[in-house]
RNA sequence: GGCGGCGUACCCAAGUGGCAAGGGAGCAGUCUGCAAAACUGCCAUCCAGCGGUUCGAAUCCGCUCGCCGCCUCCA
């Protein structure tokens, strides 16, 4: 069964085959390094590690790149706000953006090519297209002609005429045509800048993309993604100066990822309601992060409210429990390995939701079938005699979840490793907590229920659940 | 105005032609000293509304209503 993925050229789902088989190239637009990254980001980097990790997963040898757009408009404002060197700014914020990553559980991309580094290929494929009549220099600046390259707007569904009707204002006189756009710019004095045939100046945005993809991936790639507001004019606009300068197809497969909205409003400075990441992050534990942006399907708009996390963090808790029962009170079970044509049976209904464009909130759901499952058959192993059946299937669930957790990331840490993070966030020391639980131990003892039911719910103000188990009291923040 | 998307229970959310996954919340029961957790049962005869196609539609087509995104930097 191949792997069904939603084209946004063709806007239908198609069978995914790569150009050459069993090898796919993968680009991702990455972040333009300005500031610290919000909650949006971590859905475009977590929505495409999951299909990164899922293609590996299905046997594909999967070369991925992400770049980081470390200079831009936006960097030198941010950099002159700050009073620093542009350099800093986006060391500065390459370093935070990879700790945000790191600690979603989103693997590092096989190759971060940096758009200063491939500054020399840039110049080179803007000294192709002007070769080719594609652009033009204009007194240093040197712009892309848009209405040269017939197959303009077929990504996004647009044609010029409509966009020449649509267009705002255009504030730069010099462009020969309103909808044309810079490929390299004229830097002013103080400006960083780089040597071109065509005087100092530094890219613009969407020629790195087009470089870096060509330069480390080829002029055909199978997959290039990015968040959907890219669609245009970004990945609209990479189309036209790849295909212009190689006269090859571009991209096979474009996948676009959708928004996170706050409280059902987009995300804006102008609002004020930007998440970081780093904030997610405070009061919720990174798995249910993580959790929470798989959800939902990668293309459908994601509403973030106070109680979203929370949610996803109950759905995590009841995973890493059930986990946390199997292995504590079914050891031996647990460990006989499970035949690999059974757990690929088993996988079915998980490898189905994510064949079909990735379907994560599907895939998720299935899992949570296997969890109830799991207990079901737990509590009945408990009445009696645990049967053959029960010492086969156990085992199984568990091996479902570690297959699962793979392309995932998520379900895939041990119960205490989950339960570990939990605690650490508790308002009391873990020893003062563990003291009061032997007291209450005690108490109970002496069937002194009172001050036992005292300690518990003095706990429970502090944020702190204890909960009595046959294999003793467990505590959890 | 142009282009695109969405509308499934109290909330979140899968499902795109064959009798509505999953999670959260809630209610009742089993278990427990009591709780908690777990389990069991209940919780959408119905998928925004109205028509149409079909043996059969939440799923396809048309219209209506509502919401959202892109068209300017943006994940």
């Amino acid at each position: 069964m191949p792997v069904k993925v939603y084209n946004t050229m063709t806007g239908k789902k198609e069978d995914f085959t790569p150009d050459a088989p069993a090898r796919v190239k993968m680009y991702v637009c990455g972040p333009t390094v300005y500031d610290l990254s919000h909650i949006g980001h971590a859905r475009s980097a977590v929505a495409f590690d999951v299909i990164q990790r899922y293609l590996r997963y299905s046997g594909y040898e999967v070369d991925f790149t992400k770049n980081y757009t470390d200079i831009d408009d936006k960097i030198i404002n941010r950099a002159n706000k700050d009073g620093v060197d542009w350099k800093e700014i986006s060391e500065r914020y390459i370093k935070a953006y990879d700790e945000d990553m790191a600690s979603l559980g989103v693997e590092v991309p096989g190759r971060r090519p940096r758009a200063t580094e491939t500054i020399g290929k840039i110049i080179e494929l803007i000294g192709t297209l002007i070769g080719k009549g594609s652009a033009y220099v204009m007194d240093g600046d040197v712009y892309y002609s848009v209405r040269k390259f017939s197959g303009y707007g077929k990504l996004s569904g647009r044609n010029i005429e409509e966009l020449e009707s649509g267009a705002r204002v255009e504030v730069d006189e010099r462009k020969a045509d309103p909808l044309d756009f810079a490929l390299w710019k004229k830097s002013k004095p103080n400006e960083p800048s780089w040597e071109s045939p065509w005087g100092g100046g530094r890219p613009g945005w969407h020629i790195e993309c087009s470089a870096m993809c060509i330069a480390l991936l080829g002029e055909t790639i199978d997959i290039h993604g990015g968040g959907k507001d890219l669609v245009f004019p970004h990945h609209e606009n990479e189309i036209a100066q790849s295909e212009a300068a190689t006269g090859k197809p571009f991209v096979r497969y474009w996948l676009h990822n959708g928004f996170v909205n706050i409280e059902s409003e987009k995300m804006s400075k102008s609002i004020g309601n930007i998440l970081l990441i780093r904030d997610a992050l405070k009061g919720h534990t990174p798995e249910s992060v993580r959790l929470f942006l798989l959800s939902s399907h990668y293309r459908s708009p994601i509403d973030y409210t106070k109680d979203s996390l929370k949610e996803a963090e109950a759905k995590a808790e009841r995973f890493y429990r059930t986990l946390r029962r199997m292995e504590e009170e079914w050891p031996d079970i647990l460990n006989k390995t499970t035949d690999p044509a059974r757990l690929k049976e088993r996988l079915k209904p998980v490898r189905a939701a994510m064949d079909d464009d990735f379907n994560t909130a599907g895939a998720i759901g299935m899992i949570f079938e296997e969890v109830a499952k799991a207990n079901r058959m737990m509590d009945e192993a408990e009445k009696g005699k645990p049967g053959d059946a029960f010492k086969e299937k156990l085992p199984a669930v568990k091996a479902v979840f570690k297959e699962a957790g793979k392309f995932l990331g998520v379900f895939a840490k041990t119960p205490e490793e989950y339960f570990d993070e939990l605690k650490s966030r508790a308002r009391l020391p873990k020893e003062e907590v563990e003291r009061l639980m032997e007291e209450r131990e005690e108490a109970r003892r002496k069937k002194d229920f009172k001050k036992a039911d005292a300690i518990r719910s003095d706990l429970l103000k502090q944020g702190i659940t204890l909960e009595d188990t046959p294999l003793g009291t467990k505590w959890s923040a």
